[in-house]
DNA sequence: GTGATTGCAAATCTTTTGCACTAAA
DNA sequence: TTTAGTGCAAAAGATTTGCAATCAC
């Protein structure tokens, strides 16, 4: 059961959902990816990922975070969520939830699925199709 | 009824907005409130409202447009509305309220206010109070 | 090998800032 | 006057792009 196969082992998950998306598997992608993946809780920015990966002791630039970010997304192996201009967040969480956004401290964090019920939605208008409801429920610190 | 005080009449309106939400009424703000304030639903970004003020032959520099705006928000005469990671779109409708995000076009579209319900809400984290709670609808077009 | 991917630096875009100039009160 | 407001050009962020070097297959 446990393996020695450890050539394939330790990335085989994440080296399977890269190219399960049709994503080569390189070294920068798999090491972000491993960063990103493990949890399904979380929410970073490109700059806040790329200073983590440099922690991490790999080695990536800011561009090729950027590209990874997006592929990821444009593979549904993340969601953008855009909270803030002048900055984009990317969650690991792709399953149907909402947000808060904390405006002080510039964090966003997750609402468990069944605490927002968004109980009416008008109908599209003609010509168009729903991508997405997002709900953002901004909040501060009291002492603000 | 009708006025012949032409002096202060067709600004009064808005130069008395101004005025009440504690800003000098100078000509290009008189301008931008113009433009922005006769109608309770535009959605205008810095950029387009520039290009709006040109047209109508104002002279504004896009940073007196941003300020403007800002100010214009911090008065609450306006809301600031994030639907766009990379930039910024500017309300006029500052009742409560949400919107259809157009992603092919990047246009704001305002829900009339009763055609969307959310119905459960989260409590705020421990420590923060609720400032805004935003529902986007983000739609397409069917062609896409 | 060979085509996809990466890294770097430069380019782009939106927004903000510093400061001399102008205008409202 | 006096002080707030404006315009311009430069600065600052975030993101993207172009292209030669590098890596996965």
């Amino acid at each position: 059961m446990a393996s020695s196969d450890t050539n394939t082992r330790p990335y085989s998950g994440v080296i399977f959902r890269l190219k399960n998306a049709g994503l080569r598997p390189t070294r920068q992608r798999i090491a972000l990816a491993k960063l990103l993946l493990a949890s399904d809780n979380r929410h970073v920015t490109a700059e806040a990922l790329h200073e983590e990966a440099k922690n991490a002791g790999v080695s990536v630039s800011l561009a090729t975070v950027y590209n990874a970010l997006h592929q990821f997304t444009d593979a549904g192996l993340m969601r953008e969520v855009v909270v803030d201009s002048g900055r984009s967040f990317f969650d690991t969480n792709t399953s149907d939830h909402h947000h808060f956004f904390h405006e002080d401290i510039g964090r966003l964090e997750d609402i468990p699925n069944d605490q927002v019920r968004v109980s009416q939605l008008p109908n599209a208008p003609a010509g168009t199709t729903v991508s997405r409801v997002d709900v953002i429920v901004r909040v501060s610190g009291l002492a603000n």
